[in-house]
DNA sequence: ATGTATTGTCGTAAATTTACTACATAAGTA
DNA sequence: TACTTATGTAGTAAATTTACGACAATACAT
């Protein structure tokens, strides 16, 4: 049973809207916040919790480093995934990166309560539209949209360039070689055909 | 006095949290919410409202399109931007189209319920940093845009470089020494308070 | 099950970009 | 007018990024 629950965003107003609707649904579970993964990873060390709802896209850090740490704290917690991704192309990836669950922003009040609901219970959740994707997933991912092409690790830096870091602040971020990255980069352009970081930034935009 | 609000987002757990601290800052006020800029229309056609909250990238329209309408139809109506968007960027741009005030979602409860009360006091609200800025931007320039400061070499620049071209493309283009460019770009960047090409590109976007 | 393609990761050398510094000229201001 | 600031332009050294080449570990297809 879920008892402290962590919600991080960067966004007050989401954290605000979250720890309001999760005390409503539960008013006996402890819920805190966070806004950004240095803050997540420090609370969560301190005393971990059972059920952490995060926004990938936040400061200070990445999922993948935050999953890691996050499952050695406390490996039985749960994590939901709460972004303004598109669920089609993001969700499934979050799942086998190991979330629980994946949840998009653009949910209603009730869609939120009912998956809140759910983990609060079984502790899994993706939405009908997702599963029904899920379907055909493995088989229709020959071509679909261009970010397909790329893996999880990629699309991670692709964001990053587009957000503006340099290759070397990415590679302090996540602890690679500068070389790395750049081997990303270069994979991300080839893979997308493009030459520039300008023209990224296009395809990203057009792809969520 | 506001009496009634309406409150846009495509975002359900905005609208969610932003309609819960509105009732409790103002338990009296009637609080309604809309998640796309053809649902506000519609809405504020039948029943204008005093106060709009709109989150400015929302689906189906625009907010030039939604100020002239819903100015039409209530022409005293306050209109707030609740945005993503940096705000030190955006939020005089905002302003000076007709908003009344710009609130950004980073912002921690407590700092957006100090914004809300002012809001349904004297109907006007930017963060002190924006203020700031604020002064800045009327003193050094008559008003204009970003792009006035620049002159019109960097400005030449500056396109090319959206465009994605390397320093050394553009040197070549345009016969100047690689250093030359480079000092162009340092140039732009610091006038225009940027620290990345991304950064560039949605200042350029901005002016079109 | 086995070979092929993909992914994650580096190292090194070469190419590009940045940070400063400089300076002459044009503009703007007191 | 004299003074200050903005603009167009480089040079050099340092920092960053790119190009390639490698290689182990997966993943995938036959």
């Amino acid at each position: 049973m879920v008892e402290k629950i962590l919600v991080a965003d960067d966004h007050g107003i989401v954290r605000y809207g979250l720890m309001m609707m999760i005390r409503k649904i539960r008013p006996d579970v402890l819920v805190e916040e966070a806004q950004d993964y240095s803050i997540v990873l420090e609370m969560a060390k301190k005393t971990p919790y059972d059920l952490y709802i995060l926004d990938v896209s936040m400061p200070n850090g990445s999922f993948l480093n935050a999953y890691t740490l996050l499952k050695k704290y406390s490996p039985q917690c749960k994590i939901l995934i709460f972004s303004s991704l598109d669920e089609e192309i993001y969700a499934m990836r979050y799942i086998e990166s190991g979330a629980d669950g994946f949840l998009n922003k653009l949910a209603s009040e009730q869609e939120m309560q009912n998956a809140l609901e759910k983990i609060f219970n079984n502790g899994k959740y993706v939405s009908d539209a997702v599963k029904d994707s899920l379907v055909f997933y493995k088989k229709s991912k020959s071509k679909g949209r261009q970010l397909d092409q790329l893996s999880n690790r990629e699309i991670a830096i692709a964001n990053m360039l587009v957000s503006g870091k340099s290759l070397k602040e990415i590679s302090q971020e996540l602890h690679l070689h500068v070389s790395t990255v750049s081997t990303y980069k270069t994979r991300i352009f080839e893979k997308l055909q493009i030459q520039s970081l300008p023209d990224l930034i296009k395809v990203l935009d057009l792809n969520n």
